[in-house]
DNA sequence: CCACATCCATACGCTACCGTACGGTCACCG
DNA sequence: CGGTGACCGTACGGTAGCGTATGGATGTGG
């Protein structure tokens, strides 16, 4: 983001680009602001609709697995995560992404510390998956049609196994109330 | 990478480094080149002695979490893989290390279909953790001594799951040659 | 001792970028 | 119609970094 390139690919001069921005910072930060809106907040609100955790899971899963490769923001931003501006935004979307992920996991009845372990699993293959899409089209062993459907479920199917029936018909656990 | 703060640090001028480097661009071979030998033949080479796929299995994840959050330059070689230089060797890199993770899950027994779902799964949760760890020192819920381990464990444990007896006592299928 | 190779330091030009100064245009309002 | 504010363009100074030119220093073989 450096504000002369910026400037001319909208066809106009820096002298207008400090008209509406202080300096260079004040535009990374409105940047920064509506990634955060966008990405995080949105994606998470629009699955919290979903009442069963299970399926909340596909579809958190579904939904950003269609995505990596499109969309280099999270990734580079990530990449970014030195910089004095960005770091807390990253820190606060990553840490909410997992918290929001453990919460699934404990909702669908595993203990603690085996949902945070499933969790961490889950999101760290996410960000490694989208990382790789992104960076190195091609390498994934997902060459056209129905692999990613495939790896995605096949993903689901180890991350649930062994999950605790949920309304258990006989001395089972209740789910968290959390 | 940048040629006068090198210099600097190491209390020298730009002038000797050009003397021993043609420009830039080489020093950015050199560097690739010795990092490609070091860091991803070292360990496969490593670790093509142990004989049990499982075990090396293990092997692998045991010495690449352990390092993780230590050695930036991985991380920064992927998020570099624009750049021209670093394309193909990253590149190569990360084919070398998927192929590898394949034939493991393969040896262990694993239908192809399904070694490559699990390798993908191993290695993008590895390119995850790697990069969490990082960027992020402290997000990741691994607050100290034995977690990572279980972690580990669990990982593997998930990975391994429905794995097919080796030897198979009565008409299991052999591991492939390969 | 001298010629030569090796290695290093200073000084310079060049580019990309940030930020500022300042003047110009244009619409709207009294 | 004159003034005012919103918006934009040009010109400039400053910094970081790449690469080059050029002149030392220092050792080594003849």
């Amino acid at each position: 983001m450096a504000v002369e390139p910026i400037a001319a690919r909208l066809g106009t001069t820096k002298g207008s680009f400090y008209w509406h921005f202080a300096n260079r910072d004040a535009l990374v930060v409105a940047a920064l602001e509506l990634w955060e809106r966008r990405f995080t907040e949105a994606t998470i609100t629009a699955l919290a609709a979903e009442p069963d955790p299970a399926a909340r899971l596909r579809m958190l899963f579904t939904q950003v697995s269609g995505s990596a490769g499109q969309n280099a923001a999270g990734v580079n931003l990530l990449a970014a995560a030195a910089h004095e501006l960005v770091a807390p935004v990253v820190r606060r979307v990553v840490q909410r992404r997992i918290d929001f992920t453990i919460g699934i996991f404990e909702e669908i009845g595993f203990p603690l510390a085996v949902a945070v372990r499933r969790a961490m699993l889950g999101y760290a293959a996410y960000v490694g998956h989208y990382e790789l899409a992104t960076r190195l089209p091609g390498v994934l062993p997902l060459d056209d049609g129905g692999q990613l459907a495939d790896y995605v479920d096949s993903v689901l199917e180890l991350l649930l196994h062994d999950a605790p029936t949920r309304w258990p018909p006989s001395g089972g656990r209740l789910p968290a109330a959390h």
